[in-house]
RNA sequence: GCCGGCAUGGCGGAAUGGCAGACGCGAUGGACUCAAAAUCCAUUGUUCGCAAGGAUGUGUGGGUUCAAGUCCCACUGCCGGCACCA
């Protein structure tokens, strides 16, 4: 590999420009009113969490096409905002604290320091002025602060419901967190635990956070994760007599239509009339039925559902259309955290509901046929031999017989509820956000517990409530933080009364510092508030946020939520965080799998970095394809990138020329700068690179080289070779930086030759071409073509029933 | 099962419905060299042909069109997400 040393300097140069670029704070971002709005932009990197893993050549990816955007965009004469910072809680550093009993803050700035020093090689354009890492108690402050005004709000609440448990992470986990019944962090199978916790009411904006993806330039897939995430659905809520007590069943549906074949009902095991519905007779089992199904996990509960069970009630319901009793039963098949808990079952049309009665022998009725079908034609029709979920015609369902389900449910709806039976009803998949988590290294939530009083939070002039020092990093794994253990901390004062009284010792989950950093990149060093309403005017929205696809419905809901409720407390100027999001690909291993330590096929930048240099590698990984695609690495694949860049270097060597280019040179240089600048504020890297290596390689062929073009050049290299860049634009005696300079402007006359490449082609199929010059009249194509002998020999013997002439492009002769 | 996304040479990829394979890697041949590296030049989808020149070709099968990688329909395969949400 010594062989392929390099003979551009880099290991000189690139260090000297990032030295440069740092001691002048080149890439200050300052809030000059001079710049009018839509001469600023905010570009966003998703701040990494500063593992100790260290970096593989995928982790940057993102950072530098974001990069090679903003030193477009300021050459471009856009204000740019481009911050990096630290999710710097979370559980790693912790976990190495309960093994090493290192304090996480060591860890973790260690780690922070480390993480720096390998993306400072890559020359990056960040304003670190603006750096924040989410530990920091002047950051968590405000992290406190955004809670507070969520439980203002009435948005946090106490709960005791099950919840998810990692018995591995020790701590509860929001839905979100949980993946095939298995901790997204660790893959422990997730266990169901109840203990006391907090919960976010991010349901009460589940509609906005719909609704207003409509608003936002995201990659569809995203919005289509967020939607079914979200899982709005449009139903009835209906309300079941019980035969012999006053008490109601209510049940939603999302098919009113088929309240007729509603044969019988189910409950969750943890529905609240379970005990009072229960007949004597029938208490033992139920008790049994229900007790077994809480020491099931989920994953039992859902993913083994193949095989159904329950148990009956020997209660029935009473069907408010038709007055019929059906039997109640229970079942865990029924979730106590969807809708009511309960459900009225029509077997005939919902397959869950038919796999059950088929196993308990309940009765099937068929209430909804096919349209055109005999049974829809007459209302009515036997024992159904198959479940039919679809749409159709009434039938069974007396005087409704004959109406459409859309037109059904719409009308079973307004009787419902002009009977007060029910009512129309939105209900979505959506669950509350479980907030706390029962570990050490977070947020501590800024809540006090009064006996007198009751839950107050913590005075926002007291804040940060910072994290005490504890002995041992360890969670106690009976639901309690560490922080319960220090009694010094956990007894306090009521901020209300004065009185004793007890302070919350859960802490909050690694996304809430994430949900609002990029707000305080916009002001990191405010203390009086989390940032300065005017600078949040400038800047915000985010334009561009640019990360990896995994976090669609985590951070990014999470942080649209968060984002939603302090526009409504109007402190800031946007409904919507992000504008426009792009996901980078994942840069797989040479064997085309995910890069992962156990596969052994990870790529080290540091490694590419020190052999080929900073600007080969983030030419590569833009050179690869385009940003939004996985591709796996090539290690040989690089030198193309590497020897582009040499050819610079010795370009840069050979004698300049006051000489303007010429002829078919002058119209590629113009070319060139218009498929650069388009390519590059598009995002489409690979085809700008390719489109630069085509200009430096026809411009080197000559002995001397146009000092006007390698001007032209070296701007469009600078995005992307930056330290090249500004190393042979030195070499030209400037002595400003070049990511001040202009972009390059080109001349659309310039951009298209004079003389095109006319194709010929006999019934679709290419024969011929033929130069002529630009914009020649279709007759004279026409003749031109009819000319060529070639054509002439094709022509023989057939008649020609149609050409088809394109102007600059192609002539077409179709033959008989 | 449901919802997305993707499919082009040996490889990464390019192509407003108009010359498929730009650009790069790799490979082969050549120049330079005592030799090698580096560099430069040429060739490089498959196939028939000595050649000129044909034929064929963008996952599969249909369709629209003068013209389809691109648009429409039906499949197949791979990847991702969700999954008893009533």
């Amino acid at each position: 590999m010594e062989s392929m040393m390099a003979k551009y300097p880099f290991s000189e140069i690139e260090p000297k420009w990032q030295k440069y670029w740092d001691e002048h704070k080149t890439f200050r971002a300052v809030e000059d009113p001079a710049f009018p709005k839509e001469k600023r932009r905010y570009v966003l990197d998703m701040f990494p969490y500063p593992s100790g893993a260290g970096l593989h050549v995928g982790h940057p990816l993102g950072y530098i096409a974001t990069d090679i955007y903003c030193r477009y965009l300021r050459m471009n004469g856009y204000n740019v905002l481009h911050p990096m910072g630290f999710d710097a809680f979370g559980l790693p550093a912790e976990n190495y604290a309960i093994q090493t009993g290192t304090h996480p803050a060591v860890t973790t700035f260690a780690n922070v320091e480390r993480f720096k020093k390998q993306i400072a090689i890559l020359g990056l354009s960040y304003d670190w002025d603006r750096e924040v890492s989410t530990c920091t108690a002047d950051y968590y402050k405000w992290t406190q602060w955004i809670f507070i005004q969520l439980f203002k709000k009435g948005l946090a609440y106490e709960s005791d419901a099950p919840i998810n448990w990692c018995p591995s992470c020790q701590t509860g986990l929001a839905n979100e967190e949980v993946k095939d019944g298995e901790c997204d962090r660790c893959q422990t199978k997730v266990t169901r635990k109840r203990i006391r916790q907090w919960v976010l009411k991010i349901t009460a904006y589940a509609d906005r956070l719909l609704s207003d993806l409509d608003k936002v330039d995201w990659p569809e897939p995203v919005k289509a994760m967020q939607r079914n995430w979200i899982g709005r659905s449009e139903g009835a809520s209906v309300f079941f007599g019980i035969d012999g007590s006053s008490e109601k069943l209510e049940v939603y549906t999302t098919r009113p239509d088929t309240l007729f074949g509603a044969t019988y009902m189910v409950i969750a095991p943890e529905h609240p009339l379970v005990a009072t519905l229960t007949t004597g007779a029938q208490k033992a089992a139920v008790e049994a039925y229900v007790d077994a199904a809480a020491r099931k996990s989920d994953l039992e509960r859902t993913d083994l559902a193949k095989d159904k069970s329950g148990c009956f009630t020997g209660a029935y319901g009473i069907n408010p259309v038709n007055g019929k009793k059906v039997p109640i039963w229970i079942s865990d098949y029924v979730l106590i955290s969807y809708g009511t808990g309960a459900i009225m079952a029509v077997p005939a049309h919902d397959e869950r509901d038919w796999d059950f009665a088929r196993k308990f022998n309940l009765p099937i009725i068929q209430v909804v046929a096919k349209e055109g079908s005999e049974a829809a034609r007459i209302g009515t029709c036997g024992d159904p031999d198959e479940c039919f979920a679809e749409e159709g015609i009434a039938i069974n369902s007396g005087n409704w017989n004959g109406t459409p389900t859309a037109a059904f449910k719409q009308a079973i709806s307004d009787w419902l509820e002009k009977n007060g039976h029910g009512r129309k009803a939105v209900n979505y998949k959506l669950r509350d956000w479980l907030f706390s988590r029962q570990r050490y290294w977070g947020e501590p939530i800024p809540l006090v517990h009064c006996p007198k009083c009751g839950i107050v939070p913590v005075p926002e002039d007291q804040l940060p409530l910072t994290l005490p020092e504890v002995q041992s990093y360890a969670p106690s794994g009976n639901g309690e933080s560490p922080l319960a253990l220090i009694d010094s901390w956990v007894n306090t004062e009521c901020p209300v009364c004065g009185g004793k009284a007890k302070r919350e010792t859960n802490t909050m989950p690694q996304w809430a510092g994430s949900c609002w950093y990029y707000l305080r990149y916009i002001d990191p060093k405010n203390s009086v508030a989390f940032a300065d309403r005017a600078k949040i005017d400038y800047w915000m929205p985010v334009d561009l946020y640019v990360g990896g696809t995994e976090h669609a419905v985590l951070h990014l809901l999470y942080a649209r939520f968060w984002h939603k409720v302090l526009f409504d407390i109007g402190v800031v100027n946007t409904d919507e965080p992000f504008q426009r999001l792009v996901n980078q690909g994942m840069m797989l291993g040479e064997d085309n799998q995910k890069m992962s330590k156990s596969r052994g096929n990870v790529v080290n930048p540091d490694d590419i970095i020190a052999e080929h240099g900073a600007d080969a590698l983030r030419v590569y990984e833009m050179f690869m394809g385009p940003l939004e695609v996985s591709k796996p690495w090539s290690t040989t694949g690089i030198v193309g990138s590497s020897r582009f860049l040499e050819r610079l270097w010795a370009m840069s060597e050979k004698p300049l020329t006051e000489a303007a280019p010429e002829g078919e040179l002058l119209r590629l240089m113009h070319r060139t700068i218009r498929k650069v600048s388009d390519d590059t504020g598009s995002l489409n890297f690979n085809t700008a690179i390719s489109a630069m290596m085509v200009l430096s390689g026809e411009a080197n062929k000559a002995e001397t080289v146009s000092k006007q073009l390698w001007t032209v050049l070296l701007r469009l290299v600078a995005p992307y070779a930056p330290h090249l860049a500004e190393e042979l634009w030195q070499k030209l005696g400037h002595s400003q930086s070049l990511s001040a300079e202009a972009w390059p402007s080109y001349d659309p006359g310039l951009c298209e030759s004079d003389e095109l490449t006319i194709v010929v082609q006999i019934n679709g199929k290419l024969r011929a071409d033929f130069v002529s010059g630009k914009d020649t009249a279709k007759e004279e194509l026409e003749k031109l073509a009819l000319a060529l002998p070639k054509v002439q020999e094709y022509l023989q013997g057939h008649e020609v029933v149609k050409t088809i002439v394109v102007p600059n492009k192609l002539v077409n002769f179709v033959i008989r």
